[in-house]
RNA sequence: GCCCAGGUAGCUCAGUCGGUAGAGCAGAGGAUUGAAAAUCCUCGUGUCGGCGGUUCGAUUCCGUCCCUGGGCA
């Protein structure tokens, strides 16, 4: 009987990847990582990856595996994060999910809805429909084809819009049907959630630090190279951070340190804002960053480890 | 010292032809089923720089003082 899969969670900055390490160490683990951009080779400076010491203290799948232009979505990882899962398993290891993207998460331990993948065609008609009528047109376009999903989305929500409209033309059947009949309720992956117990004002204070790490290591010079590399568009430079010293980076005036590392940081506390409504409802263990992991085994925050 | 332009929400500013004011950003909360570090939704009373004057009524007009830029000496 294999106990329940570890993994991490929390809001970014909090000490997840070290975390993750420590319990590597503790229990024979390899970090099997959930990141959607620390997935992308040559995203280093500002994505928050783990440092060569950490990197050899244990071993890691899914960083560093796609090059900028190659997409990968939360489902398609999930599939191959399997089959890395059984793989780490059937060596005798203990598998350690480090999640920061939690779609990803969600997807390898409840799977998504069965519907395919995202359709470029159709993606480029709704934005096409979208340019020419606005985002109203194309909402007023689900609602006649899953009214239940479309009084659900903002009309505003395009992403969102776009995708339910995708997933009813692709199959015949509504997103609104595909998802009660899914509703997360099978359990793939019998789990522990854990997260690193930060306040409010503590993780403000470890962003700030970070960001001015992650400038000071280079992170322009990084994405100077990336846009000349002609990675200036790929997904990952309009993530948090990213996107602010990529408009930086390409700005004819002189850059502006501190506003930059302002801008930077405003942005990610926004993140972790947004990353802390993902967890609101979850059942996370939150442990203390101030105990040593081992004692994690004694007060059960293991459970059967 | 003189001249000009400003002083309005935490910040940047708009506005009120006189009836006590609103955007963006920040902040707070929320949504989230194949883009998820993406995308989107909700939340705005503040001596409208101070003091006087005119007025039924002033943040708005007038006077004066203070402060901040810029210019002239």
């Amino acid at each position: 009987m294999t106990p329940p899969l570890l993994v991490v969670v929390g809001p970014t900055a909090s000490g997840k990847t070290r975390l993750a390490v420590e319990l590597c160490e503790l229990l024979h683990g390899e970090v099997l990582s959930a990141d959607s951009i620390q997935v992308y080779r040559h995203f280093n400076a500002g994505s928050g990856k783990p440092s060569q010491e950490e990197l050899s203290r244990a071993r890691h799948h899914w960083i560093d595996v796609l090059e900028p232009q190659e997409p990968l979505d939360a489902a398609g990882w999930a599939v191959d994060a399997n089959a890395t899962l059984a793989e780490i398993r059937a060596r005798g290891k203990t598998p350690i999910v480090c999640g920061g993207s939690y779609l990803w998460v969600k997807a390898l331990l409840f799977g998504l809805v069965p519907a395919p993948p995202a359709n470029p065609e159709l993606r480029q008609e709704h934005r096409a429909l979208v340019e020419q009528q606005g985002r109203a047109a194309l909402h007023a376009e689900l609602a006649r084809r899953d009214p239940i999903t479309a009084a659900r989305l903002a009309p505003n929500d395009f992403v969102r819009v776009s995708r339910a409209l995708e997933v009813q033309t692709l199959t015949g059947v509504a997103m609104s049907q595909w998802q009660a009949q899914h509703g997360f309720r099978d359990v793939l992956h019998p789990h522990r959630l854990l997260g690193v117990a930060r306040t409010k004002p503590e993780l403000d204070a470890r962003i700030a630090i970070r960001v001015g790490e992650m400038l000071a290591s280079g992170w322009l010079e990084e994405v100077r190279q990336l846009c000349d590399a002609g990675y200036g568009e790929a997904r990952a430079m309009s993530s948090v951070g990213y996107r602010q010293v990529r408009a930086a980076a390409v700005q004819s005036e002189p850059i502006d340190f501190a506003e930059l590392h302002a801008s930077v940081v405003r942005t990610t506390r926004i993140f972790a804002r947004r990353q802390r409504t993902w967890l609101r409802d979850a059942n996370v263990t939150w442990v203390n960053p101030e105990l040593p992991v081992a004692s994690l085994l004694s007060d059960g925050s293991l459970g059967d480890y």
